[in-house]
DNA sequence: TAACGAAGTTAGATTAATCTAACAAATTTT
DNA sequence: AAAATTTGTTAGATTAATCTAACTTCGTTA
């Protein structure tokens, strides 16, 4: 049976290493840090998903999930973006409230009830964060996406999800006015850092590169 | 932060002292016993949440819960019995496959989840079993019932609840074309063993005096 | 009331998940 | 290539929840 902590674990490793653009392995130090324990605790786990050939993985080396392992993570994410979606759509949960909760109910333990969710909220594609909700089968429908700080000057884009989902970051994003959909036009870039300005609904403000960088675009 | 385990031996124990008839306090094995553990852990565990002043207990003395032991234990029913009632009436659950799964859900931590299901549910007053959803305060609406081993042949009555919330037990109950509301007529009862003849819908059977003892009725 | 069986407790071990501190290997910088 | 920095590992301790085996206390019955 597996425990909270290794699908943990898995979903960590799965968010490194395959929803990262142009990344397929993981380090011990950047897994712990993501899952906010020591880089001791990280290594301890990773000998345990070892050795239930969850991850391949040598001493020093780089860790990368298995087929079996991915599956498990797979299976996590499903249910972790069925339950987000859910308390959106059915409890009144405002998209910065959902990811705290969703990260408890993702470990609850039931296929009728995945499945039965899954039915109860037609099928969504999309999580309120804009995130892919894998199928039953473990397959992603994959969007092609850029984040808004490779958008030129001058273009208008359409915000479709973002990458980090805490609560202080998807509340300063509506401060901006911004939510899924929205339309970005770029008016600016600093060259030095990377800043630039943007109007949304005629409304502009000034956002720094790190925030672009967490906002996925079309 | 209260731990799961916590939680389900506050519940049990909640489960021994306040809701059976004439019983206001509890033993160390028969805590163990409907917890599924050996005696030498609940004596373990009784010790920490009478550190944390959940329970009074002295040591060879019997168990009750205090006055914040007792609420949080409600709680838990509140939200297991709320988790239930949502399988059943949304997700197509059955009566005898929502326990298992609301023994876990009602461990995730969020009042505005709890707060935001009984809304969504309409705040029902009654789970799939029959038995009562403590309110928001911890109050329990409760409903004046007898056992059918009580009942007087001849008589017929009402299946309100049902003691037991075992699956073989429950299925067993449907076969028997039982289901909450059905009227009941008591055609006849052995003496030296109390099993009694039964009829539902024109149908008679025959059940054991343990299986009358599990059905709550008016 | 003494003995017996039931109920309850204690001691010591185990497992999972975590930590700190010290150490080792790998990579990057000078 | 040596030094410095970063990355990763090990050893040993801790906490929560469980177990088994042995022991103690309680309550009932002869
Ligand atoms: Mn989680
Ligand atoms: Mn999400
Ligand atoms: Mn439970
Ligand atoms: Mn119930």
């Amino acid at each position: 049976m597996i425990s909270q902590a290794e699908e943990n674990y898995l979903k960590a490793l799965f968010h490194l290493t395959n929803e990262m653009q142009g990344k397929i392995e993981a380090g011990t130090n950047e897994l712990a840090e993501i899952l906010d324990v020591k880089p001791a605790t990280a290594n301890n786990m990773l000998k345990k998903l070892k050795e239930k050939e969850w991850v391949s993985y040598e001493k020093y080396g780089k860790i990368t999930l298995t087929d079996k392992g991915k599956s498990l993570a797979v299976e996590t994410v499903r249910k972790h973006r069925l339950w987000e979606t859910f308390l959106y759509e059915k409890l009144n949960f405002t998209w910065d409230e959902v990811h705290e909760v969703a990260e408890q109910l993702e470990h609850i333990k039931s296929d009728k009830l995945v499945q039965q969710l899954e039915r109860f909220l037609d099928f969504p594609e999309t999580d309120p964060h804009g995130d892919p909700i894998p199928n039953a089968k473990g397959e992603i429908k994959f969007v092609n996406r850029k984040t808004l700080a490779e958008v030129e000057v001058g273009k208008t884009c359409k915000l479709i999800s973002v990458k980090d989902n805490s609560s202080s970051f998807l509340q300063y994003v509506v401060k901006l006015g911004l939510g899924l959909s929205s339309k970005i036009k770029i008016i600016s870039r600093q060259d030095f850092d990377g800043s630039m300005e943007i109007e949304v609904n005629k409304v502009r403000s000034s956002i720094s590169k790190k925030v672009a960088q967490n906002l996925f675009v079309v």
